[in-house]
DNA sequence: ATATTTATTGAGACTCATTATCAATAATAC
DNA sequence: GTATTATTGATAATGAGTCTCAATAAATAT
């Protein structure tokens, strides 16, 4: 179990070894924490949360070097920011990922996520209307989750802040 | 000319004035300044560069009376927030606009509004799949526009900065 | 008009996410 | 092992956005 924990992350840490080697940086334990405990699961994550995850298993790695390694794993391919609006910014594996977007709860900030061949075609044709080279979309639908649904049942869970909000975000 | 130039922005100035008056606010010189100086074209906007419009027109307006008056914009259905990656809010005018996504370059920031029937459909759609009352979707779409496309011309015109990047937000 | 009430203003303090600095440390190469 | 130099952690700095508060000025009543 716990063996297998970290079994499926095994390519993703060993091409950021690659990486990391082909660049002429170095490999140090904190880049290993970092990325080990990134890939223990498939979830998204922020810089902070990351920060508090390792933190609260003792693995003591200063923000400072979550926050540099985050650009190293974009770089090398293996995350990607995501874009929701609570004021930060948050990350998802891309590595073994198929590419998906996002339906997100504006209640409880809950996220599905979902493909669509429809989309890249879509995609391609208004880029081509539009005389553009396209790399890429981001294509978020926002509503309520069937939880947080009005008219029905509790919609007293919302707790909206600032600017957005956050939520569990998955 | 310059009497025609906010013209057209009468009727969200006047939507403004009644809202202020009917939340029994007050309409004061400041705010006014701020929204004609928003409405007095159709583009894309942020607080800093608003705040900055208005101060090189010596129309002294501070820093937070900008940013107080934006959400009350917000409220009353006049501008909307835009999420371009670059680290801080967009906005732009809602108020006799249709509904539109975004097509950017991510070369030198220029965007492209666009606007498709099959979008809303294909929201309604994926929104039914996932259990989701949907409300509202975002998409944009990303790539060079024909003046930045690479291969071709000039690309040296790229400025990338820290997050994302800014450059001429139309 | 004048007074009263209270929303608004501007300046600056503050927050929070993120980035930069820098001396000490530790990977790699020789 | 020694030299080189990337990395680290602590902390300062940044920048967008918010909050505070005393002074000001709309709206309204007198
Ligand atoms: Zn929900
Ligand atoms: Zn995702
Ligand atoms: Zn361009
Ligand atoms: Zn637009």
């Amino acid at each position: 179990m716990s063996l297998n924990k970290y079994r499926f992350a095994m390519d993703e840490i060993q091409k950021f070894r690659e990486y990391i080697r082909e660049k002429g940086l170095r490999n140090t334990p904190e880049r290993e924490l970092i990325i080990e405990e990134i890939f223990s699961n498939h979830d998204h994550f922020d810089a902070e949360g990351l920060f508090l995850r390792l933190r609260n298993k003792m693995k003591r790695v200063s923000k400072a070097s979550v926050y540099r390694t985050i650009p190293l794993l974009i770089e090398c391919g293996l995350i990607k920011e995501v874009y929701f609006e609570d004021g930060h910014l948050h990350y998802e594996h891309i590595y073994g990922h198929r590419h998906h977007c996002h339906l997100r709860c504006i209640c409880c900030g809950s996220v599905v996520e979902f493909a669509d061949d429809r989309i890249p075609r879509l995609q391609n044709q208004i880029g081509k209307k539009h005389d553009f080279l396209v790399t890429s979309h981001r294509f978020e639908i926002l509503g309520y989750c069937s939880e947080c649904a009005p008219g029905q049942g509790m919609q007293g869970t919302c707790r909206p802040s600032g600017r957005g909000h956050a939520g569990n975000q998955g």
